[in-house]
DNA sequence: CTCAAGTCAATAACTATTCTTAATACCGTT
DNA sequence: AACGGTATTAAGAATAGTTATTGACTTGAG
C-alpha cells in the first residue's frame, strides 16, 4: 500500500468517491503488518465509526484489492487476512500462535526463485509460504 | 500417498474400518495428478457407488491427512483441491484455465528455499505457488 | 451369536463472504 | 450555498463449501 495521499489520489482517479468508511479502513491498514482478517478490521473499526457495516468492509478490502493497494492471503483454512504491502515478500506462519510473519528478500537471502519460465509455464508471481515455529513461540 | 496395499495397511493399523466407499476413494487418488475437489471425487464416484454420499468423501479426505495420506491446497477462493501427493513438490496454477501443475523439485532447479531457520522462525515446511500461464495457454 | 464401537447417508448447521435493497451522502454543477 | 444524479452505505438475507448431528446399519473381537 502506497501513502495516504497516493492511495486517496488514485481512488480519485479511478472515480470511487471518498467517503470516511474508506479513509478509514485506509488508514487502519496503512503500515499495518499484522495481516488482519476482515472482521478484525471491522471490529476496531466499529469503536470510532459505530455504523459502519460490515459489508463496507468487504466491499473496501475488494476495492483495494482490485487496485493492488492491498492482497488477500489463503494462509488459513476459513478466512482470508489482508496484506497492505506492496512490495514482493514471502510469510512465515506459526503453527503455534498463528500469527504471519512477513518475509522480505533482504531477510531471505536464501530464497531464490526461477523467473521467466518453469516447466515451460510463464511464472508472473510466486509466494513463499513457511510453516512452522516462530521464534517467540521457540 | 503411498501404494493401495501400504496405504490400507495403515488404515487398518490405525484402528480404520476398510469400507468400500474408503476404498474408492483410495483407489481413486492414487496416482492421480489432477488435484480433484471434493465435488469432482464425489461426482465421478457416484456412478459407481450411487449410495455415495457428500459427507463419507469429506470424511474420507479428512482421515487421510490426518494420517497424511493427502494434503489439502487453498489455491482458490471458494474451495480446496486434493494432493496425494506424498513428496514435498509446489504448485504452478494457471490464471486462464485454473489447472494445477506439479512442480517437483527435480524440476525445478532453479528452486531453492532455506532450511532450518529463517529470521529466527523454525521452518518445518515450505511451498511455493507460481501463478501465470501455462504452457497449454500460451 | 452378542454387542460395543465404528461407519454410513441424509440433512441440518455453520461461517466467511457476497448479494440485495432502500436510504444516504459525495461531489460536480449551478 | 444549494441541487441532483448516482455511487455508496447499512442491514440483513443469501450463498456455498465444509462440518456436525442423527439414527440406522455394519463390522469384528470375544
Ligand atoms: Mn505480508
Ligand atoms: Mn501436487
Ligand atoms: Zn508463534
Ligand atoms: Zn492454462
Amino acid at each position: 500500500m502506497h501513502s495516504f495521499e497516493t492511495t486517496i489520489g488514485r481512488l480519485r482517479s479511478e472515480g470511487f468517491k471518498l467517503t470516511p468508511q474508506r479513509l478509514s479502513v485506509i488508514r487502519y491498514l496503512i503500515g499495518n503488518t499484522s495481516h488482519p482478517t476482515a472482521a478484525v478490521i471491522y471490529k476496531d473499526l466499529k469503536r470510532k465509526y459505530p455504523s459502519l457495516s460490515f459489508s463496507t468492509v468487504y466491499n473496501t478490502l475488494n476495492m483495494l484489492e482490485k487496485i493492488g493497494e492491498v492482497q488477500s492471503l489463503h494462509l488459513f483454512d476459513d478466512f482470508l487476512n489482508y496484506d497492505p504491502g506492496t512490495e514482493a515478500h514471502h510469510h512465515f506462519v506459526c503453527r503455534s500462535c498463528n500469527s504471519i510473519i512477513d518475509i522480505f528478500p533482504r531477510d531471505a537471502e536464501n530464497v531464490s526463485l526461477p523467473e521467466g519460465d518453469i516447466s515451460g509455464n510463464r511464472i508472473e508471481s510466486a509466494q513463499v509460504v513457511f510453516k512452522g515455529m516462530c521464534r517467540n513461540c521457540l
